[in-house]
DNA sequence: GTTCATGCTGTAAACATTTACAGTATCCGA
DNA sequence: TCGGATACTGTAAATGTTTACAGCATGAAC
């Protein structure tokens, strides 16, 4: 479960969203402190700090360089449209032209023993996608095998879209290595130990002792031939 | 019909396209000119304000604003359903991996009372799609709402990828539209009576009585913001 | 043979943007 | 009562980025 927000960090994050949405790309600080009806750059930078210890966004050394990364199922802020509480709007927001753009992400099927997961062998096929589709952009496509991530309807033969990463937050679905099967789960991890929640009460956590490698973070799911 | 570009100007639209499809922001001059080999950042401004003029990008007055511009306009055969190869109609930058052989479709928000489904203003998005990913080619895409599909792992806020069709077999999931709300259900025929299926026991069978009109078929789920 | 588009170098001003530092104040839970 | 999170002001350095100016060279078109 990602860390709730407090009211103000939730209307920075619509901002930015919104941004994003509407104009094609991220709010600078002083126009988010604008928005905010504050003065200092630094406001912004405080709220956009604590977003990113909270797993909400990734902040990039970049001019406008905010990536909003996925929500937990349910408690998403932003899907769509949204009345936005109290927030003056982003001056000169239009609608722009269709970002015409295609990523072509490998689709692995069954990971190789001892290969990395991209490994050239393990790659089935490649498919095209838009790139603002998912957030962040995914790395790869993962065939999921097995049921247990049913309850958060990950089912058996889905694409999850994966970005790469070694590490996780509380609560975001990773696709884990543990005795080279790839598997994907929730990850936990309390007074530093690591745990792997299945969504399904017929399968049991995971307990990792040692030997886990977190390939990524599923960013999204396709289901193909329902 | 575009005007063409001369290949130094493509390698920049590519080198663009790239930029944005693998890291998710456009680059800045400077890093133009470097990747073109060159140390002045005027070469990349040059070759930006040549791209901008025979209209393949628009620039923003921002840091990284370059916005790479799609196909005006293409015949479909099929309404709501648009081919398109990638950004620019070149033959040369067709075949980068970057621009694949792409199926644009709409995505369809709330549907408007009284209208076709794909009337303009539904469409919400536009979003590009690999051809090959589902079977048979849907048409469009609709923003699912409600839970009511949970079981079968459709949830709130899911995109599901539609084939435009009148009729459907039994147990096939189907686009519905009652009273002018578009509702994705299980179809069942029996005895001449159609029932369309929730799966989500909280959720009760509707019994059709009349004014049914089926929209399509479902083929596919995306889901994104896991 | 002049004009135009292409394709650059090189420099620097102007501006946009991030980021650090130094404060202030409130609220909340241990 | 302390520490931490929230929520800001205000200033300024450092850096990133765009944009203007002043050139030079080439080849194609007219």
């Amino acid at each position: 479960m990602n860390e709730p927000l407090s009211p103000r960090q939730k209307d920075v994050l619509e901002l930015i969203a919104k941004s994003i949405a509407e104009r094609g790309y991220p709010p600078t600080r002083p126009e988010i402190s604008a928005a905010l009806g504050a003065t200092s750059p630094n406001a912004a930078e405080q709220h956009l700090r604590a977003l990113e210890r909270k797993g909400y966004i990734e902040i990039l050394p970049l001019a406008r360089g905010i990536r909003v990364l996925g929500q937990k199922r349910g408690q998403s802020e932003f899907p769509g449209r949204k009345v936005f509480s109290g927030v003056v709007p982003i001056p000169e927001i239009r609608s722009d032209p269709v970002f015409a753009r295609v990523l072509r992400l490998p689709l692995i099927g069954r990971v190789a023993a001892g290969q990395p997961i991209l490994a050239e062998q393990s790659i089935e096929d490649e498919l095209a996608l838009d790139p603002q589709l998912f957030t962040p952009t995914p790395d790869f496509l993962l065939r999921v095998r097995g049921d247990s991530m049913r309850d958060v309807g990950i089912h058996d033969g889905d694409f999850v879209a994966v970005v790469r990463s070694r590490d996780a937050l509380n609560g975001q679905i990773v696709v884990a290595r543990i005795d080279d099967e790839a598997t994907v789960k929730t990850f936990e991890r309390k007074d530093g130990r690591i745990r792997l929640l299945p969504a399904n009460p017929d399968y049991a956590p995971i307990d990792v002792d040692g030997d886990l490698v977190i390939e990524g973070r599923v960013v999204g799911v396709i289901r193909r031939s329902l």
